[in-house]
DNA sequence: AATGAATGAGATTTCATTCAT
DNA sequence: AATGAATGAAATCTCATTCAT
């Protein structure tokens, strides 16, 4: 991909520290809470001086942004392909929470980090900025493999939105949550009944678990 | 409930002011957000000045936990007689999401105040502020329920945390954060659609449905 | 006049407040010049905190817009009635000269703050903040003036745009700055030989110096 | 001129940067304004990095320095002859306003840029840059005419200090802020009516408009 | 019981300047 | 000769809290 016009290219040390300051950010909002997350904090946390990130990022939410833009191709990276890879919908629900699972215990902080952006941060104009964030894209991926399951006939009649928010509930909110609670849960268990859960409650046959 | 021993018990004005700043604090919260609801915003809404709120609170941390407090006792008052007069596990899930959703219709302020502080506020030792809440009251009931219901051989085998963790984001986070994009939005419907499907994941009948 | 709805009626303490901020800051800024008339300095030389600057006045602009509405209306209210008493165009001129030097001489720092400001304040759009601003009051005034001089004959034909800009510059900046350079200067006399330069350089008369 | 013993002569290089540097300064100090003409926005009008401009100034004061020195450089050697060049005191004070206007429409930039300097820029002690300046060159000159005028009878008597000021800053403040205000301004014309004026003012005849 | 006034800590951001390469 | 990177000081503004009345 050429380098946008009008912004000359990253050198290598740019983009090093971005990366740097991406993670410490990251770090801090997920141990500290997102209000507790000052520039300062995030400077002193990466040792060097406040005007660091002021140097390498235009103001704060630039830094946010740019931590949710690379949480979810992240994310997004990791996830596709393996969905891909699954013909059945209940094939991709259960990777969709498998998959959900190691991600989010590789990247924990990451997700912890994006889910307190998601409640806290507020952009300029006063309204949660991520609200003008691609963080419903899973949401979108959701409810296009649930349509169709539907239309195959592999998956019974239920409201598609209502079963997708709780399945991204699921992953965002009740794992991640409990994963905050206990950094020591086993994630991979943790979406293995997830799974039996979601499959029990989606099947259009009438015994169908595991 | 006697007063505790070493405060004097509060005036009729106390309590009334209490609570007026409590419901104000929860409106300012769900409406702007946590982040900017500051005491001087609390205060504005609710016409008085902001050293009022002092004079009533200890300080900012107080306000939250008795807004939490009211919070999680209306809840509990409204859901307990409902869920204790249903014999069944599988009634008492039901009643579970459908008295809650009718509960979140009619204190939306409350819920969506309680759900931002749930994730943003943070106690002096910077750990978030609802670690050492009542939040998980909630919980342990749910918990109890699907025990009881596994006992009986009514549900089938899970674990009772995962569950009891996706019922609560079920409706705290999944119908709440529904209801916060969408304030047109049908909970009741929204509750059945829920109802169905956790009806299907946790029963130990091959097939269950409606 | 009645209070405007919407902002509660200034208490005496606050209006005393404001107005000893006002002349704090244009001390500070005629002293310092506009650049080093910060906050913290303002509030320095006033003895209190800098935050009381921020309980008093919304943010800089709104103390340095009420510095200039200030300046600008006891400028008014000084000369306004001077100049009605006046019949003639030449009288009118003449007593602008004197009686700008008068109120210059009486409220030195108020105006060479105006003229700090006018030069070097940018609102937040960055266009100059005096853009705004009433300082073309005077001119309109001086244009009236000299168009009714030469409707009635008394005044030669001139451009009244140029003449009117070399009046007002003769006060604000020639004068002004004169004043800065040496604050002994005798600002009567000075005015007094202003006034005989502008009656030569308008009257219709051929022959018309004091 | 020999270079200063102490410092090493410039490099052709080092010549031509440091004026492409003071242009850049004044464009961007004409019309952004002094506030907002940082070292990084020259730099960036200049195409070069910051550092580059402390590399060949010693700091940002020298930078404004030599813009002073350059602007005053070029004005002076464009009006000196031509005022040599005039016998009469009337002719010098009409060359003198044809000759700055001309001046001031061909260097636009620079001479609203010192306008500007002469109004905001603080020196490291906080006293206004300009003192330490020789802007007062112009106005030395103005006197010696105004001075060899009265002598030799062609003009009237005045306070030479007044009228050198109302002359010098009929150009500087009265033409240029015109100027600025509407960059379309007919400065010839407005010169042409400058200098009836002054004529009329200065005089010693009794009726001398052209 | 309530208020207006004041405070100090801390947040973000800007900027001239320095330094290693 | 030039650059990218980093710095620390300072500026504005916000906010929970305190105090005298």
């Amino acid at each position: 991909m050429q380098p946008k016009p009008g912004r000359p290219a990253r050198t290598f040390t740019e983009v090093a520290r971005r990366a740097q300051l991406v993670g410490c950010a990251a770090d801090v909002i997920a141990e500290t809470g997102y209000a507790s997350a000052s520039m300062a904090e995030i400077a002193r946390r990466a040792g060097i001086a406040k005007s660091v990130i002021s140097y390498h990022f235009a103001d704060k939410n630039e830094l946010i942004q740019e931590l949710i833009r690379t949480a979810v191709a992240a994310y997004t990276q990791f996830l596709d392909p393996r969905l891909a890879a699954q013909p059945s919908a209940a094939g991709k629900i259960r990777t969709y929470l498998d998959g959900s699972a190691e991600h989010v215990a590789a990247h924990k902080n990451m997700h912890l980090a994006v889910l307190e952006i998601a409640f806290n941060a507020a952009g300029p104009d006063g309204r949660p900025l991520v609200a003008s964030m691609p963080l419903d894209l899973p949401m979108q991926a959701l409810e296009q493999i649930l349509h169709d399951g539907q239309q195959s006939g592999e998956l019974r009649e239920f409201d598609i939105q209502v079963m997708a928010g709780l399945l991204s509930s699921a992953v965002f909110h009740t794992m991640t949550l409990a994963l905050r609670a206990n950094p020591a849960l086993d994630l991979a268990r943790y979406a293995r009944e997830l799974a039996t859960t979601f499959d029990l409650a989606t099947s259009a046959r009438p015994n169908s678990s595991q």
